[in-house]
DNA sequence: GACTCTTGACAACATCATTGTCATGGTTCC
DNA sequence: GGAACCATGACAATGATGTTGTCAAGAGTC
């Protein structure tokens, strides 16, 4: 899939939270709460603003697919990145292929490690993860 | 870990269901719901009585580690079973990693794939999964 | 024949995911 | 410079999920 046609650099922190919010269809707080989860961790500018990154972008659509498609909560999506960043293999890839066959005519699936821009058509396509996640924060006990 | 030392067929089915659900300390609803879901898939006589395997018995410890101890839900637990079957390798086993440092002794984890019995001794430490998963049945829609 | 198995069904409770809203204070940009 | 948006923490509503409990009716087992 083709990159972004504005920004080469997929991991170059641009999006503030509404913007990124936006582009994935979720709402700010639910943003805010992948973070508390340690599902994602946006850059900060020195005031503490978040920005998001076009592999920030990918992988919130990730989260998005496994929990909103395939029914997966969070705490299965965190260990999903887990293991891939443990196996070093492109383990979502695999299900990306049942995206591809299930939702789009785009043959060639992508990898979570590819880069990809949140370009309007790369959007409504199967997403791609970023490789190396950040480590996983512990969930709170209940 | 060694195989139960009663049988050594870890693929036979020999528990009715209320034995299975005492091994594995879950409620024989519990157990239909599994079989709902498409997550286990017993052996039936020909009066239609369940009987569960070692296999099954340990594919639902693994069921019950991720969903109680990981708070994975079973739509979680269906991907990382499709996993293991699509990727051919033990990726559970990067999971049970992490059970044996934090919950037992035993260094040697054992894999998904490795047989094992239900010996009292070898279900209080890391369970493993069996190979080849039934195919998961789709999920109702809501 | 008592117990356990099967099916389908309904329900209670705790937890989770997403969204909404509030208050307060800081930052950005037109 | 002030409207809009950002940050934090907090509480809440709604629908969904996981586990367990229970019921009814009928069949099988020991």
């Amino acid at each position: 899939m083709q990159r972004s046609r504005f920004d080469p650099d997929p991991s170059r922190p641009v999006y503030v939270i509404s913007v990124a919010a936006r582009i994935v269809a979720v709402h700010p707080r639910t943003l805010r709460i992948y973070e508390d989860e340690g599902l994602i961790e946006p850059a900060r500018t020195p005031t503490n603003i978040r920005l998001y990154s076009d592999h920030d972008v990918r992988r919130i659509l990730w989260i998005r697919h496994l929990t909103q498609d395939r029914g997966v909560n969070l705490a299965g999506v965190r260990i999903l990145f887990e293991l891939e960043e443990r196996l070093g293999v492109r383990i979502l890839e695999a299900l990306s292929d049942e995206w591809t066959a299930g939702n789009c005519d785009d043959a060639a699936a992508p990898s979570l490690r590819d880069s990809m821009g949140p370009d309007p058509e790369a959007l409504t396509s199967a997403p791609s993860a970023p490789s190396a996640p950040p480590a996983p924060r512990p969930r709170s006990a209940p």
